[in-house]
DNA sequence: AACATAACCGGAGCGCCCTCCGGTTATTGC
DNA sequence: GCAATAACCGGAGGGCGCTCCGGTTATGTT
């Protein structure tokens, strides 16, 4: 009879080994590198042949560190967005709990907006990794809003509906209505308030 | 005084001298030769020198014809998609006119999932197309949303809400859905379903 | 029928994303 | 300190989307 003790290191075989010293520090000096040259031309003008030479690094060392393209894009978010993220879960209210859910999902959208008219060009590329098997950047974002509304609407498919709600502020969309439209950020955010109004109405 | 007659010509440029013989011969073979290969392997394994080398084309012939890989994407869901447009507009209700704007709307989902569920990988490199200027397959139905909207549910963001709704059934999105996370159609089915009624509730 | 011209053709070539592999280096146990 | 080993490094190269341009061909006119 095989012990379930033995067994526990195949449920967590997520235990990397450590990252040995040379390999961190070139990981920090793609990140600063990449950092450097996004804010001086946007991302649509950096290829990653651009930020290995930057970087002083081999294109192979790029792409084993962050897997591709959307890889890097989702590392130069995090720094941004985590506080956001934390804000979502552990922050004050409305953003964070203590409110009812559907003001909750309203300063979502508030909040998420700040986020994609800042960095709506690296989201739109780090979104592109779901295609890869790996998670992208909205997947945190899905089960949290799929809590909010299971609480605010509990008539909805929660997750049907979460996935609905953020496809409302996907980033190529966001820059398509933004920049080819010309809308200003007003109409979306009061368009998201209206959204969320609706579906959280009673029947 | 500049008479209104001479300035028709400069109002209707688009009147292009017409196509030269040879090039709507190498264009039909272009279209054949890449519906082939997109129904034998999916257009995710055809590439453009596949699909010029199997139409005897150079690739110059091909991007001058269609612009680009999406635009080639766009070509062969014509012929798919041009009934269900033409339904749209002239068909026969509940997807036609003829019927409440609220019905209408829920007869887009239907009738465009079942786009989805045939076409999504071609509808899903088609979209890339707006990203260079070009009109994407979405305009149409944006346009034909918003009216729908604006009849159905007057107090509403008419061209936001279209955006939105469409944003829901976006080929990519489908995909995921279908595939990734492994959800029946009937859950898309409904899903639209109860999205457009909430919308569409009187406040 | 011959010509002028505008449209069209093909494929070489560029930049990009990404993979692969032989050589190198940090880490660990002794 | 030293050897064994596992992780890491760099860059050559493949596949792909797309562009560019010198040569070719169809079309309308005389």
């Amino acid at each position: 009879m095989i012990g379930p003790v033995a067994e526990l290191p195949l449920l967590q075989p997520a235990q990397e080994p450590r990252e040995r010293a040379d390999a961190a520090r070139n990981r920090l000096r793609i990140l600063a590198a990449a950092a450097d040259l996004v804010a001086e031309r946007g991302i649509e003008h950096v290829s990653m042949d651009d930020v290995a030479r930057a970087a002083c690094v081999g294109t192979g060392t790029l792409y084993r560190r962050f897997g591709d393209r959307a890889g890097l894009a989702l590392a130069l978010l995090d720094e941004h967005t985590r506080a956001f993220q934390d804000a979502l879960i552990f922050g004050p209210p409305p953003l964070g709990p203590g409110v009812p859910a559907a003001e909750r999902l309203r300063a979502f959208g508030d909040g998420y907006l700040d986020v994609l008219e800042e960095h709506a060009d690296l989201l739109a590329v780090a979104v592109a990794r779901a295609r890869r098997g790996q998670a992208g950047p909205e997947q945190l974002y899905a089960t949290h809003l799929a809590i909010l509304v299971r609480e605010a609407a509990p008539r909805l498919d929660a997750e049907f509906t979460a996935l609905s709600l953020l496809a409302t502020l996907d980033p190529a969309r966001h820059l398509h209505a933004r920049r080819e439209l010309g809308w200003p950020v007003e109409r979306l955010r009061s368009g998201w308030r209206t959204l969320v109004d609706a579906l959280t109405a009673a029947p």
